[in-house]
DNA sequence: CGGTCGAAGTTATATACTATTACATTCGCG
DNA sequence: CGCGAATGTAATAGTATATAACTTCGACCG
C-alpha cells in the first residue's frame, strides 16, 4: 500500500527515481520545520528505501540540503515569473515584491532553509545551487522595467532584494505583532518599491541630462 | 591543567557557574559555525564537567539557544550603545547602522543564530530573549533621533531595521562579490540611512503644516 | 545469448548527540 | 548539626549520520 504511492512500481529492487523523490520529499518536510526537519533516516523510511540508500545520491545530509535548495529557488523564480507575467494595473516590480512577501510567509521553512546562507555562501560558481540563485536575482533586475543603465540597475536590484529579505525575516520573527502591529508588512514592502521607483526615475533622468551636456 | 582555566577551583565538585559558563562557551562555539556547532556534549567536556550536566541548567539544547540569543541580543544592544556614543561628525543612526553591518558580518555564526526566526518568533512576551530583542529595536529607535511622531517613528525604524537585516544576510552569502562587486556593502547601508533620514524629515514637516493648519 | 561490470540498494555496524533515570555530593539555612 | 534543595555523576535508552561489505539488477559487449 504504501509502496504504491511512493514507488513506481510495486516491489522493484530499485527505486527508479530516488534522487528525485528524496528532493521532493525533503522539500515537504522543510515546509513546517525548516531544515531542521530534513532527516536522511526519515526521508528513506517515508519512501520505502533502506537508511543508507541516500547516500548513493547525496554524499552526506549537506549536500541534499543544498540540492534542495537549489530547487526552491528554481521555485521562487518560477513563482516570480508567474507572478510578473499576471496581467494587472501594478507594476512588475510591485507584484514581485508582493510574491516574495507571500512566498516567504506561506513557505516559511522553506524560506528559512534558503537563506541559511551556510549553503548558499559556500556554493561555488558554476554549481547548480549558484546558478539557480542568479537566475532569480536576474529577474528581480528584470523586474526593475528599466534599459541597461550601467551597474546602477544592479544596485538597486539589490537594493530591492535585501529590503524585501529584511521584511520577510522581520515578519517571520512576528516584529509587525508587537510594538508596531498597526504598521503592515505589505505597507512596508510598498515603501520600499516607491523607493526604489523614484530611485530609478531620478537616475534615468540624470543619465539623460549627462549626455545631453556632454553631446 | 585544563580544569584550572575552565572552573573556578581546582577539583570543586560543582562547577560554581556553569549556567554562565555554558552561555559564554555556546557563544564562542557559534561564533564559526552558527547555532549548530553547539552541542551540549562537547561544552560539558569543554568546561569539564559530565554530560548531562548542563541539564541541570538547561530543559533541553533549545533552551540554551535560547539564552544564548538573548545574550547575543544584549551584547548587540551594547554595540549599539557604543556606537552611538562615540562623538563623531555622522548621525547616530549612520554609527549604529555600521556597527549593524559590522557585527553581523564579524561575528556571523552568532549574527545568524540570533535570526533563526524560530527561536525568536517563539520567544513569550515576558521572557529574557523578548526582552532583550525589545531593547535593541528600541536604540534603532533612539538613533532616529526625533521626538514622538506617532507611530512614523516605530514604522521607519521597522524599515531601517529591515533593510540593514537583509544588507547583512545578502553580504554574508556573497551576493556583493558577484556580478555586483562595485556596490559595496556600505554604500547600501548609507543609501538606506539617508533615505531614512529624508522620509524622517518630510514627515516631520508634514506634521508641523498639518498642525499648524489645524491651529 | 550469456557473462560481467557498474549503479543502486541492503544489512550490519561504528560513532555522535540528546535526553532521562537513579544515585552521589555539596551548599546553605534553620 | 543536620536536612533538604541544588548541582553533579554514572548508566543507559533512543535517534541520527555515516561507512563497510555484501546483493541485486540492468545494460552493454563480445
Amino acid at each position: 500500500m504504501r509502496s504504491q504511492l511512493v514507488r513506481k512500481s510495486e516491489k522493484t529492487y530499485h527505486h527508479g527515481d530516488l534522487r528525485d523523490a528524496l528532493i521532493k520529499a525533503a522539500l515537504r518536510e522543510a515546509e513546517q520545520g525548516g531544515a531542521e526537519a530534513i532527516s536522511i533516516k526519515a526521508l528513506a523510511k517515508q519512501l520505502g528505501v533502506s537508511q543508507p540508500a541516500p547516500y548513493r545520491h547525496f554524499a552526506d545530509r549537506d549536500a541534499l540540503l543544498t540540492a534542495v535548495t537549489a530547487e526552491a529557488f528554481r521555485q521562487l523564480s518560477a513563482t516570480f515569473r508567474a507572478a510578473m507575467t499576471k496581467s494587472s494595473k501594478q507594476s512588475k516590480l510591485s507584484l514581485l515584491a508582493q510574491a516574495m512577501l507571500d512566498f516567504g510567509l506561506r513557505r516559511n521553512g522553506i524560506y528559512r532553509l534558503m537563506f541559511a546562507s551556510r549553503t548558499v555562501s559556500c556554493a561555488a560558481k558554476g554549481s547548480e545551487l549558484h546558478e539557480a540563485t542568479r537566475e532569480t536575482f536576474a529577474l528581480v533586475i528584470e523586474a526593475l522595467e528599466v534599459p541597461a543603465v550601467g551597474f546602477l540597475r544592479e544596485r538597486q536590484a539589490l537594493k530591492i532584494w535585501a529590503a524585501l529579505h529584511g521584511v520577510v525575516m522581520l515578519a517571520e520573527q512576528g516584529l509587525f505583532t508587537g510594538e508596531a502591529a498597526h504598521t503592515t508588512r505589505e505597507e512596508l514592502v510598498e515603501d520600499f518599491v516607491n523607493e526604489t521607483k523614484a530611485a530609478l526615475t531620478t537616475a534615468i533622468k540624470d543619465a539623460r541630462r549627462r549626455k545631453k551636456a556632454g553631446a
